[in-house]
DNA sequence: TTGTACGCGTTATCAA
DNA sequence: TTGATAACGCGTACAA
């Protein structure tokens, strides 16, 4: 419609504008082979003069590598994600990697599409922390000749490199440790297709208890502050005394606050750890125990490592990480 | 290095294997023109077996499009920088475009570099949301024919679209109340280089202050929850009475646990408000007053805007955005 | 309805 | 040190 498009400027603008074969500018874009310092000149003022960039497509497409890497969560809103997704994008920038991201919204739907899309646009590699996708989804990448990375999952193939998280070593004894101490019966808060990570844990929790023969409690919870806090505060008019296990901080923190408004004292009343502590475990009062990983470390390891598996050149295909636990003032110990 | 390297099977590939040509591939693909059925299936067929999967990079350097949009940010570490994110992605998964996020971390360097790549890269359009880049720089991309939304930014040229946030006028109204029914002095807290609408915001509450001869208080501080509660710890040994503004959540909770800890009472001793509202200010106890902007809603908006942007039918190229105030426990009107 | 041939903007191989 | 020229994988007039 409008008369004053105007086009991309082609490498072959620059040969013709310098004098030279497209052959040579392409050699000093690249800087390979050599070229006489006179004509690298000609066409470095030529390229700047006409404002040449080459174009990513041509060069991927030529090269068989588009320096970009696919990242694929459930959901760019959780605290703990963001941290891991600043950490991917700020050792992807030192690499010289773009991120495309990719989030499921815990759609299975979302997930293989997202995948579908990702091949297509022939990312060199992809980090995955989502649980919709399984083994069988993520060998589907290696199919297709594309390294993965796949974090809070421990897979084994020739392309795909993980980072396990260590949660339940540090839960299990934080709980024995409880069983001595504590004058609570604990309580985990179940989450409705919240994925792998927290059914594991929520094994975990349930083992333990039975390995030493001792009463529990599970409840169903949405993964939402406000239906948390009307639930607990339902839920405090009954019980006056509950040691809570919380997935996220903002959960945690629905019970807290439901705790005091019901005039319950943490921690002697009620006491809360979270799972997946984040800054907000030291920012809302009372502060929150909680088991932590550094995201944002997990991020960049996963950067590197991906890099790493891209270039054949990676030599620990498992980098796990262990949480441990912080103490805050919403427990006892 | 290993030999089991499976190529990416080609359009050419099943052409052959289906008996046809190319193009009936291709014309399969984007159910272009007609097909016979026969045929169609024939080729379908095909495709499912071997796993055929179109080459983005090939159409796009074909079709002129890349079907993926950059979005720049300072952080993905700040939650109303998620919220808008999430947004935006929800929305591109409909439009079936790809997200190519960069941040700059509040350098120019990076903020230039990224401009870079994703004229590199044929995004076929941006959503800028970062006061790295100012009006010169986002004009870079209209010369590459790029169109762009610049949100908490208005600027004017053919292909750029803007968003820009209103808080000037909910913010002025809630001083000029304050002045008549508060009763301390409002405190603005200073953050260095965070960027235009704080500074924007602060000419505002230094303006209407003037304009009726009251008195306030500027103080620097930093972008962080743990200096600045270290910092108003030692400042409330003196102050005793003061109505903080604080950009965001994390900031505003700094001030309110030292108000605490000092044995300040709040809303009596000291006030506070945030100005860019999250969920946070819901959980955070005392919750705080906010002045609050659905930043989700901004980045479905900006797609929206993007998408008629790319498609030459935008009609109106400015969404105004107005904050509105949210009142809470952390102040007393 | 189908096939041929060219173009998209690069890199890379081979000669010169 | 340079220049032709063939890939790379697709879309699309044009012709059949």
């Amino acid at each position: 419609m409008a008369g004053e498009f105007k086009d991309r400027v082609t490498i072959y603008e620059v040969a013709k504008a310098a004098g030279v074969s497209l052959a040579t500018v392409s050699r000093v874009i690249n800087d390979t082979n050599s070229v006489k310092e006179e004509t690298r000149n000609k066409v470095l003022n030529v390229i700047k003069k006409l404002g040449y960039k080459p174009s990513g497509l041509a060069q991927a497409l030529a090269t068989n590598k588009t320096t970009s890497i696919g990242v694929i969560v459930p959901s760019a809103n959780y605290v703990y994600i963001s941290n891991m997704l600043n950490g991917i994008i700020e050792i992807c920038k030192n690499k010289n990697f773009t991120v495309s991201l990719y989030t499921t919204a815990h759609s299975r739907i979302d997930a293989i599409s997202s995948i579908e899309k990702m091949i297509k646009s022939h990312v060199d590699g992809v980090i995955v922390f989502d649980d919709e996708l399984n083994e069988e989804d993520i060998e589907v990448f290696n199919s297709y000749n594309v390294p993965v990375v796949a974090i809070n999952n421990q897979i084994v193939a020739s392309k795909i490199a993980s980072i396990p998280f260590g949660y339940e070593h540090v839960l299990k004894r934080l709980m024995l440790d409880y069983f001595n101490k504590g004058d609570k019966t604990m309580t985990f808060l179940h989450v409705h297709n919240a994925g792998r990570l927290l059914s594991r844990i929520e094994n975990c929790f349930i083992q333990t208890h039975l390995e030493h023969d001792r009463e529990y409690g599970i409840i169903n919870c949405d993964d939402s502050y406000n239906r948390t806090y009307l639930d607990f505060k339902e839920r405090f008019k009954k019980v006056k005394k509950e040691f809570v296990i919380a997935y996220r901080d903002s959960i945690a923190a629905a019970v807290l606050n439901a705790a005091e408004d019901c005039g319950l004292k943490v921690p002697q009343d009620i006491e809360v750890i979270s799972i997946i502590g984040t800054k907000y475990s030291s920012i809302i009062r009372p502060t929150i125990s909680n088991l932590y990983i550094d995201m944002q470390e997990v991020g960049k390891r996963s950067v590197y490592m991906l890099v790493d598996l891209i270039n054949n050149q990676l030599v620990d295909k498992v980098y796990k990480f262990e949480s441990y636990y912080i103490k805050k003032d919403s427990t006892k110990f």
